[in-house]
DNA sequence: TAGCAGATGATAATTATTATCAATGACGGA
DNA sequence: TCCGTCATTGATAATAATTATCATCTGCTA
């Protein structure tokens, strides 16, 4: 039953010493220069635990780089989750997108073109089933959004970096 | 194994017709004024079986309701979602969220105050384990949002609507 | 170390969404 | 059925996130 846990800030600090540690080699697989931007929003972005937005990364990076240009840092995030050294919490955040089908159910969203169907999985439904909160926070309901590629961008999208796990 | 399943367009018709039929009565339930204009917007979103985006629903309003101003769309999907009749696919739209941490996890949202923590839960995971694809679909990952209030946003909400489900 | 492809910074442009506010009309009570 | 009230609408302006542009700079390879 206690199988869902909020997950604290524990090792926080190890885990982004980690990355940044190895971030470099990354690159260089990648074909990527290491600049001193890029070290910088990495870095601000593993110092936040708090899934910050883009505004938020670059009060923190101007700390240490104050010509920083906000530019660079949307570009470096969106380059960082390109490449899987980050996540995008948010795929579908362009703009609002609303469902008149107002029974439980589920979403499959193509990473590409951002077309969302229905999904059926009862099962996701039953896990949160008996609880009430989690932690300090008050359940309401939980959805899954499955990350896919759709036949047509597949095809297009032919070999490609993750940006999506 | 299959318990994960696409659903199609089936039954809308019939669906939307009914959602429309208690509208009127939900909306006085509500003490929500039934407009002409909220009922076409409700009708649009019912007729786009593809989670549309305001300005989507503003182009099949206007073939009916030519005057409608496009503020009043925006208006009226939001109010709808709060009132149960629609539901929103992106409850974090407003911004793009970033995360450092590319272990795979979940996460849980506070409805009101835009708080995300990270959640684990390894059941979630084993679901899609198998699949590679789903109908059209490659599959690339999938991640479960919990909406939630936090304990200082549930105290402030006191009585409120559903806004979530 | 030279040269180039890619990255940056400054700034403008775009675009979704929200705010404002006067005019309108839905609806409960007379 | 008519009226007064107050929520709703339409028109428009304001806001704010993101992206585009382009001249300059710099990490990287040879
Ligand atoms: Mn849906
Ligand atoms: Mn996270
Ligand atoms: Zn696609
Ligand atoms: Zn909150």
């Amino acid at each position: 039953m206690t199988e869902v846990k909020l997950l604290g800030g524990q090792g926080r600090g190890d885990y982004a010493q980690a990355r940044l540690a190895e971030f470099v080699a990354n690159c260089r697989r990648k074909k990527m220069a290491v600049t001193p931007q890029r070290r910088a929003v990495l870095r601000a972005l593993l110092e936040s635990g708090d899934h910050p937005r883009a505004d938020r990364v670059y009060a923190r990076v101007r700390r240490e780089h104050p010509h920083i240009s906000l530019a660079t840092v949307h570009r470096t995030l969106e380059r960082l989750c390109e490449v899987g050294e980050a996540r995008k919490v948010t795929p579908l955040h362009e703009t609002a997108r609303y469902d008149g089908n107002t029974r439980p159910h589920h979403h499959v969203v193509c990473v590409r073109c951002k077309r969302v169907e229905d999904l059926e999985a009862p099962e996701f439904d039953t896990l949160l089933a008996g609880r009430q909160t989690l932690g300090e926070f008050h359940l309401l309901g939980c959805s899954v959004e499955v990350r896919a590629l759709c036949h047509r961008c597949r095809k297009r999208t032919a070999g490609r970096s993750p940006s999506a796990a």
